[in-house]
DNA sequence: CGAATCCATCAAATCTTATTGATTTAAACT
DNA sequence: AGTTTAAATCAATAAGATTTGATGGATTCG
């Protein structure tokens, strides 16, 4: 059993995605390393944050899957885990198909 | 610009569907008006849930264009509006797009 | 070694959301 | 008209999330 297929993301997987992304910040962080890697201190400046609110941040992204991290000397990098994505992507699709296979009502 | 193509979801659009979604209630909700159109009442039994609570939960939908209502006699009914997905999907599409395009950060 | 830099974590304060129970509006039925 | 049912709204509270400033571990540099 769908062993070939992409295994369907569950609804709680889902919404800790959906969750991790509905934030204002984090969706700027998410921009932003949307075009690359990036050290944490340099999204401290260009995203003109605090650093233990980025951090604070960053982690929300990193535990939902979202961003995964590199450690090189002192710096930490961030990236996006387009894979996340994607599976937020599928799940969507899921619902919005079952929805339109629905005999729409009357009207 | 851009009259032809459909037009890009702005981030703060994105947001507003992403929190929306972001609840296991809500979630509930949505995959339950994925199978088609529901009144409230009929909600209430299925999800089991008070019925102020139920309310509560599909305001917030509607007000992040998820839902579409239609009133009948003394009953509200309540839909997906799939383009509302539709507009996510596409945003994340992008979003995914523009991180592969990056260049891989060497290793 | 000692100072400086990068970053994560923590506790407290604040802000936002969700839940609950009560009230209200309106439609339908007797 | 009076009663019942469907659903929205409201105020109070409870629960969660975010922000802030401080602290500490680790790494580099002089």
């Amino acid at each position: 059993m769908d062993s070939l297929l992409a295994t369907e993301l569950k609804p709680e997987s889902a919404r800790a995605l959906l969750k991790a992304l509905a934030d204002p910040l984090r969706l700027r962080i998410i921009e932003t390393l949307a075009d690359g890697e990036r050290c944490v201190c340099d999204l401290t400046t260009d995203l003109e944050l605090a650093q233990s609110k980025l951090s604070f941040h960053l982690r929300v992204l990193k535990d939902a899957g979202l961003l995964s991290q590199r450690l090189s000397g002192r710096w930490v990098y961030y990236r996006l885990e387009p894979g996340a994505i994607e599976e937020l992507r599928t799940w969507l699709a899921a619902v919005q198909q079952r929805c339109e296979k629905t005999a729409p009502p009357c009207c």
